[in-house]
DNA sequence: TATGAATGAGCTTTCATTCAT
DNA sequence: AATGAATGAAAGCTCATTCAT
């Protein structure tokens, strides 16, 4: 019992290993020169086989890098939006939220969107990575309780969540970004842009 | 219309037809998929050597992309801000006029959108490919003639430059999303964003 | 005796299977058609893929080549210059030993010699291959010791030398030719073009 | 009539100039590099099929050039060994001859022996483009003539021969060699190797 | 005679994956 | 569970040669 049990907890070790030693990897090369010989080298692996071994081909390791990343911002997120009241603060807090995560993980972000832009993650049917932006629910909610003015939920959940994922190849062009100013400025932005106008 | 007569290509022609068959196949496959071989294919050429006989290696076949989809961009772009006198028509002149160009050229700007995510590009020094984004002038023009409210511009513009830039990933999930409610919306949203506030 | 067992090889083995395989197809197809493919299918490899994966590069197998056979020709010369006296002694035991071993290793020395006519090996500085022409250190040597007469010691050397190394190519013209009055004629040339002059 | 001269003429010195570009560039770029691309780049050629039109192939095209330049020694050569008496004297102005020559036709021989070392003359049957080495036949003749000691007459024209043809290498090695030095540091090596010794 | 576009084979190298141990 | 040698496909690129014009 005690062996099976230490087993699996090996493979996991292992797993979760390789899945780090692939996000420094995307994050610092790229996608396109993220070989697995590249990954096994900073996981300290003495072969490539290892992880073949450990993950169903490439597209499953990519797909465990996701799901760990969306994990960690889901749990992030969870936390701070417990005691929000209105659709606006929510909005301003998942802005908010989601640029201290991306601060704070930086390579884990970089490495996500490399993922997404190459098609990465294999599509298969009913296994949906992401859940619809939360953003829409946001958005939809606040227009049913007449917070916020009439346009496209999906359309600007769209643009907000973009603004947010820009954050890390901005982060690339100007490291030194001030990262609470950028939050400030996105929060007003789409404050602005969401909230009922006087004249309507 | 499509002849298949083993016709002799000009120079110029087969540069064209290569060009053409990479935007397809990058628009099609992603990036990290358009090989030479793949493209070949596409444009019915019998060996990837007709290719690298037509362009000095994969990065020159790549800035010719970009270069093709850029210029046609500028001209497109050009003739509409013409008559613009202000700073929040000319904003609305710039995501309208770049909504449509992507809306009739969507292979041309995946492509292109591609080949800059994945590094495509060798950069050589001196060998700007892309002007400052025009959007940032725009804002700071606007500041200066207290048009606009007071924000970052350079945050600002990467937030216009990208919604505009996420359209033709927007179009794959949704192939037949109405183009004018988009470019509407966006318009509404920015105007929103920038202006002076009554309040300020 | 040759086990044709689908055997798993040692790195090590592989390598100086590889090495063999290379010297084997340099001195049967000169330096030029020594591809990678050639070298494999006479090692009997799969691929040549796996050539890449044992050396880092085609210089770096020719380097592990030349480095081989220098390697034996050192070890042969060694033995022979032991216990060698004078300079006539020094220069008649260096022509017999370098003959007998090309004699014994006609390929390896065809290899090398190709190798180098080809600049197969890529120059890295502070790793030098060879060392300066022993010849010229015996020359030397006699001419200040009195036993040899007065000459350019470097132009006297690359004479004794080309003569020594042009030996694998007479054999391809004349493969049953006498070694050992080759090696004799070398000598004794070499005596009467150094030797102290009676006249002098 | 005239238009056939004409042509024969302008084809001939076509083929004057291919082959003059051939040696250019297979002394500056070694064989292994000497594409008909480069050839044709420092010919002046529109294109490299004209290479391919006006020679049977990349062998005859060394063949040619390997021609032109035995054809300028041997026009060299035959001046100078005019009146020559002694079979001494014949070879001191072989090897005098020959230095000179080389000294000024470096390119010409660099090209020559490069061709040779890869082999780049394809051996046809009944075509031989050596003469058997003038250097045999003079020694052979100072032998019967009583002029030379005994000695085997292949072997010593081959050392002889070989470091006449070693002094382009050296040239690299030492640009600025004093040459007259050097033939004469030949011309008596070779002296003192054949000639009939006192105590015979 | 000359052009230059096109061909197809060849090159070295990298890759994810497999498999015996 | 881990190793590391082996595989075979694919990559971008260069080459000599062919051929319609």
């Amino acid at each position: 019992m005690r062996a099976t049990t230490r087993t699996r907890f090996t493979e996991e070790a292992r797993r979760a290993q390789i899945v780090a030693a692939a996000i420094e990897t995307i994050a610092e090369l790229g996608y396109a020169n993220a070989s697995f010989a590249q990954i096994a080298r900073r996981a300290g692996l003495s072969s490539t086989g290892l992880i073949s071994y450990h993950f169903d081909g490439k597209g499953d390791l990519m797909t465990q890098v996701a799901q760990e990343v969306f994990g960690s911002i889901a749990r992030h997120m969870t936390e701070r939006m417990a005691g929000v009241t209105s659709a606006a603060q929510a909005l301003e807090t998942y802005v908010r939220g989601n640029v201290q995560f991306i601060a704070e993980h930086r390579s884990q972000m970089k490495a996500v969107l490399e993922i997404f832009m190459n098609g990465g993650v294999p599509y298969e049917p009913g296994t949906e990575l992401v859940v619809l932006s939360p953003v829409e629910e946001i958005l939809r909610g606040g227009q049913e309780a007449g917070q916020f003015r009439d346009f496209d939920p999906q359309v600007l959940a769209a643009i907000i969540q973009r603004s947010i994922d820009g954050l890390p190849f901005m982060l690339e062009t100007r490291p030194d970004l001030d990262l609470d100013a950028y939050a400030e400025e996105l929060a007003t932005t789409f404050a602005l842009a969401t909230r009922r106008q006087a004249a309507e």
